[in-house]
DNA sequence: GCGATCAGCT
DNA sequence: CACAGCTGATCGC
């Protein structure tokens, strides 16, 4: 669940998904997705009233987004001051201070996110620098490399602070199947088992939130049918849904719900009702969507588990993985993160304790880089067009690249402030790489923007956290580890406080709408190791080995050969990096500490390009 | 009666 | 496993 209190400190008269409280005096709205946790006081009265007295303040969402809010009544009031923008259309708002008439300008661009129908991202452009607001969002690895707007040129944009969706960054969500692996076994699934008469039937057990849509309209194509859902009227303006959804009961697929649907499913019926017109008993098996994870070192699993006679779980999965999240974050590399969600595992009060208990604890992200990674060679679109800057759209449906998701990695660690402190270790002199004097203080931040418990949101505290960044000095470990940037670093660094973007309204760019549901494999090899075949087995071997240290994480990364080696692991690049930049880490019970020479040595065949292998025992993948 | 919050459940 | 979100109990206005 978002805690994410609905301000970003960059741009604090904006408030994305939260609209109650100190949001109330906002001068722009952002809704990123239309599930209910991002919608907090979106249908106060309060708002409501300040509405109708603003001649200025909107609220701006994807069309699709649009499209379900206004779906429900409670929003209806909502139809006339909301402004629905286009995917990857850079935007230009006016932030109007309605008393005292000051204005500040501010370009968004909405980003597919992946989560739900609608999701979006938003990259907000303005004289505090780039700003990226994740939402909740599904990308996979390499998604962020094909996304045009966060690219300037062929380099990626400079973000000051990315807002994130940190739902699953813990390592012990290390990995989840891809969309296309996990959907691929439900397939199996049901394909295995409606073909075997009409009167076997599926039952998709889906909670009661958009975002499987996904699946129904898979489904559909694969086996050229309708998926019975209980209304069809949120998609009435969604062609691409629609026409995978019926509330004809006589199909073999069931995403219908009621209150007391498992009760249904006991008496052999499905949840809407049906059963045979001849009198037939159905065969039913349900399949409930649920995220499945694996740790770093598990043997691969199934994605589809049976758990009962005629029941199954598949996976599937709303959020991006650990590895996700770190290859999205270490291609951006922004100089601040901040979760928009507790971590799994730790409470509110958990963390508010840990703050209280190190006096001044904070995540801190590292890599500690601004050198930008040199943009990866996507495929060309012809599709261009020319992007509308205004704010008086009007649409008949929603459009298609909106509907879909995204068909398609690195190293943290969090560190509290007493831990950073007490090991901070000077900078070791000479190495340091070229960099721009023009460089944004290049400290990494990962920051609490949550919301406190029962404690305003206080700005000051996230300024005495910046304030207590540790600089970055030294060389930087992923300088090594993508030696090409080395040669590169003299890119283009953030512009002046409130120049012109190069994302400007007024300049017509070639779109490059991500390929949605391209049909490239792109990473075939993180997905063969999942198997589809169905198992009885109990699932207990579910790996979570990692758990999540009050003070530290650091995880191995095994990056397998082909010839069955592991590669250097993450915790030990790590470790090497901290040892010659900013502050030292502990290291784990079974490792040892490098020696410098020994660094000296990786550090130069990293930056060759050599491929630095370490033999560990019994690390492989089996 | 309404909204907010929380526990419980899935 | 969590997620997103429902239901119902309780409390305050």
């Amino acid at each position: 669940m978002s805690s994410f209190a609905g301000r970003m400190k960059e741009y604090p008269t904006i408030s994305l998904d939260r609209f109650d409280r100190e949001n109330l005096h906002a001068q722009a709205y952002f809704l990123s997705h239309c599930h209910k946790d991002h919608m907090k006081g979106l249908k106060g009265p309060l708002l409501k009233r300040k509405l109708q007295f603003s001649r200025t303040v909107r609220l701006y969402c994807s069309f699709v987004t649009k499209e379900l809010l206004l779906n429900n009544p409670k929003y209806a009031f909502w139809e006339e001051y909301t402004v629905p923008l286009e995917l990857e259309s850079p935007t230009q708002i006016s932030l109007v201070d309605e008393a005292s008439g000051e204005k500040q300008e501010i370009v968004v661009t909405l980003l597919p996110a992946g989560h739900c129908p609608g999701s979006v991202m938003f990259l907000f452009e303005g004289c505090h620098g780039n700003v990226l607001y994740t939402g909740d969002f599904r990308l996979a690895v390499g998604d962020a490399s094909r996304m045009e707007q966060l690219h300037s040129g062929s380099r990626v944009k400079d973000i000051q602070s990315v807002y994130l969706d940190s739902t699953f960054y813990d390592p012990r969500f290390y990995q989840i199947p891809s969309r296309e692996v996990c959907l691929r076994g439900i397939a199996e699934l049901i394909g295995n088992w409606i073909s075997q008469s009409r009167y076997h039937v599926v039952w998709l057990n889906c909670k009661a939130a958009y975002g499987y849509e996904y699946l129904f309209t898979n489904l559909g194509e694969e086996f050229s049918t309708q998926v019975h859902v209980n209304s069809l009227n949120m998609f009435k303006k969604m062609p691409e849904i629609l026409s995978y959804v019926t509330t004809d009961r006589r199909c073999q697929i069931h995403a219908c719900r009621h209150p007391k649907d498992e009760e249904f499913l006991q008496g052999n019926r499905l949840p809407c009702g049906s059963t045979a017109a001849d009198g037939t008993p159905l065969r039913i098996i349900s399949i409930k969507p649920s995220t499945m994870w694996f740790g770093e070192r598990t043997k691969k699993t199934n994605v589809v588990i049976k758990t009962g006679a005629s029941s199954y779980r598949a996976c599937f999965s709303f959020h991006s993985s650990y590895s996700e999240i770190k290859d999205f974050l270490s291609y951006l590399q922004p100089v601040n993160i901040l979760p928009s969600v507790v971590p799994i595992g730790r409470s509110l009060t958990e963390v508010t304790h840990i703050r209280k208990r190190s006096d001044e604890t904070m995540f801190i992200y590292k890599p500690l880089g601004v050198l930008k990674r040199s943009r990866v060679q996507r495929p060309s679109n012809s599709n261009t067009h020319t992007r509308a800057h205004t704010h008086t759209n009007t649409h008949t449906h929603v459009g298609r690249s909106e509907l879909h998701f995204l068909s398609k990695p690195f190293f943290l660690l969090l560190v509290t402030l007493e831990e950073l402190t007490e090991r901070v270790a000077p900078p070791v002199a000479g190495e340091e790489p070229q960099v721009a004097s023009d460089m944004q203080p290049v400290g990494l931040n990962f920051m609490d923007c949550t919301e406190s418990n029962g404690e305003e949101e206080d700005d000051n505290e996230e300024e005495e956290g910046q304030g207590d960044t540790v600089k970055n000095k030294g060389p930087k470990w992923e300088d090594f580890f993508t030696p090409e940037v080395l040669s590169d670093s003299q890119n283009s660094q953030s512009q002046s406080c409130c120049s012109v973007r190069s994302t400007s309204p007024s300049r017509a760019t070639g779109s490059q709408t991500p390929e949605l549901f391209s049909e490239e494999e792109e990473t075939p090899d993180n997905n063969k190791g999942f198997s589809l075949s169905l198992s009885a087995s109990n699932h207990s071997s579910q790996n979570l080995d990692s758990h999540l240290d009050d003070t530290l994480i650091l995880h191995q990364d095994q990056n397998q050969t082909s010839d069955g080696v592991t590669l250097q692991s993450e915790q030990e690049q790590l470790s090497a990096s901290q040892t010659s930049s900013d502050f030292d880490i502990p290291s784990t019970p079974e490792s040892k500490a490098p020696q410098t020479a020994d660094l000296l040595h990786l550090y130069r065949k990293l930056a060759s390009r050599e491929e630095v292998v370490l033999r560990e025992e019994g690390q492989g993948f089996s």
